[in-house]
DNA sequence: CTGGAGGGCGACAACGTTGTCATGATGGCC
DNA sequence: GGCCATCATGACAACGTTGTCGCCCTCCAG
């Protein structure tokens, strides 16, 4: 009880300059001057104000000192689906990473792929003058942060592009990385590959279905719709796509990210015909399972690195056009994918 | 360039409300009620300042709001080990929807485990004026919170107990889990069970090692300290730490936590002697692998729940004594564990 | 002894917002 | 027609901090 409260009744109130000033008997700008190491104070005045302001245990309000000095308020907004979603907490991470060297803190929001909860969260951060926006964009429609981009808030886009605004954007080769899993499950011998995609509005799933068609274009075969399951990327809708595509003889099977990977394995788990399968994404543990999972990999801490770089540039004067930046995937043979029909 | 450059030269300037205000003809009181809805102003004129808000994108500023109300800013603080741990962030991701629902935003930071950069980040975040503060310490001395604490922020630490302070905590049953653990092995007739733990000095690490004594001691097995292995919890010393037990013929292993876990598996995925295992903390595919992971479990989202509701019950002025919440674990049989030796 | 330089410190305004109070206009009622 | 209530609006101060400017005192050169 009294670990709690202060020593006084009442609602505690944090102590201000004005009361380490009256405290240690000097005025407030001195208090400012001391606690901003700033040189015009005499040794014995800076000592009696230090004292004051332990014993008050004072911390100074640093939203009061951004809105008088007019600087920016040290945080950046990160919107992104999922931080539960270990892509998404290893791009957190990079994103945090990257800001502590600039001296910045992260404002972090799941949008859950709800449009209007990513809009809601970015203006948000947004009204609480973030110096910069990451966002991972559940919406199609960004027309809403032009005010935020014109007035000078740097915002830029990850994993998936913006909708109708032009501003910086990192991706990765999602054309490149299905249709190199086609190539790789036909070059042994597959010739109905299944694909397993998120819901066909998400960009990414988008464009990997597109790279699975051209690479069952380029490996000679004959794209067959009904080897194709798009939707959400929870475990039934996953086993039951998993179900139907072995159902129409798929052979193999590209599942379209990380989330629809660990789902899909899981639905095989139990089966005997399990086909052959390549996953995009690369996820913990996918070389111990057996077979050890083959997958599209591409660094998710690239991603958010990536991210933060452009962003810092922006915000440390950078104003050349836009920017898209995509990342390179690499295949990654384990055993999943290299067995033959 | 003209996509991200307002329409005249120089920097560009956020437009604040005398911005509005003067665009619109009126007062800036008057663009404040408009902003927050207040009733005493006519359609006419309400309709003209909007007006003039969209057409300047203006957007308040909540610091200042915040600063001239005297209420808080929000938003509530999260210094964790590291995000990209799926323990952590399961927990983030349960702080951010209970902080949701009370219209709050969370800062995270991940500490690495170094107590002073732990410390660090608590201290920023009060200086942000968060309306609270989870912790998940790595250092053991939190004395440097009392003016924060005082002041009237509360702090609820997650995971860990605080060190030389009094306040809320929130723990796993880490003593009972191993105990558990112990017990299930023997059970199956293992008399030599290894136990790799993190560093000691973690409270977990020494709780798990104690609840592993006391299982040895209740399952009548004498304490053999050639068993235990505490240390970092990267892939070689965890590899190092199994191949020891290993040769000290220790026919079961507890691995006291997710990454450790992780890092004994792909050390044992080789060899041909594996023996029996259990490791604390569930993990993603663990059902999945072969065999499959026998687990202590407990829930990652209950924990970052009930640390945030005990937050929020103190910020919504609960200032009962601190408490001690320990959540219950379940041992989860998948095979691992259910093996001879 | 005087003048100027400079060090130490404080008064005041301002950052963008909102609470309080005052003001002028309008309308209804006796 | 006069009076008061009500409505719409604005002026002003204040939140906690810092930049600017000016004051006073000391010290040293002339």
């Amino acid at each position: 009880m009294t670990t709690l409260s202060p020593s006084s009744s009442g609602k505690p109130r944090r102590a201000t300059m004005s009361d380490v000033a009256r405290l240690a008997g000097v005025s407030i700008k001195t208090v400012s001057r001391v606690v901003n190491d700033e040189p015009a104070v005499s040794g014995e005045t800076a000592g009696r104000v230090r004292a004051a302001i332990d014993q008050l245990g004072f911390r100074p309000n640093v939203g009061a000192s951004h809105l008088r000095r007019g600087t920016t308020t040290g945080t950046i907004g990160l919107v992104l689906e999922d931080v539960a979603n270990p892509f998404y907490s290893g791009l957190t991470r990079a994103v945090e990473e990257v800001a502590g060297t600039f001296g910045r803190r992260v404002l972090t929001s799941s949008s859950d792929e709800d449009a209007a909860r990513e809009r809601e969260m970015a203006l948000e951060f947004c009204a609480r003058r973030v110096d910069g926006l990451i966002i991972v964009p559940a919406g199609t429609e960004h027309g809403y942060l032009m005010p935020e981009i014109r007035s000078g808030t740097p915002v830029v886009f990850v994993d998936r592009p913006p909708g109708d605004v032009v501003v910086d954007t990192v991706l990765v080769d999602n054309l490149g990385g299905t249709k190199a899993a086609v190539t790789h499950l036909a070059a042994h011998g597959h010739r109905r590959i299944g694909f397993v995609g998120d819901a066909p509005d998400i960009f990414t799933a988008a464009e990997r279905l597109r790279g699975y068609r051209e690479g069952c274009v380029e490996a000679g075969l004959t794209y067959d719709e009904r080897l194709v399951k798009m939707g959400p990327h929870d475990a039934p809708s996953v086993g039951d796509a998993v179900s139907r595509l072995l159902s129409e003889q798929a052979t193999a099977l590209i599942t379209g990210n990380n989330r629809i990977t660990v789902h899909a394995l899981r639905a095989l788990a139990g089966r005997a015909d399990r086909p052959a399968l390549v996953g995009f994404d690369d996820f913990e543990l996918a070389d111990l399972l057996v077979p050890p999972v083959s997958v599209v990999s591409h660094e998710t801490t690239a991603l958010g690195q990536a991210a933060a770089k452009l962003l810092f540039a922006r915000m440390h004067g950078d104003d050349g056009p836009p920017r898209r930046i995509v990342l390179p995937v690499r295949l990654v043979p384990r055993g999943s994918g290299e067995v033959t029909p």
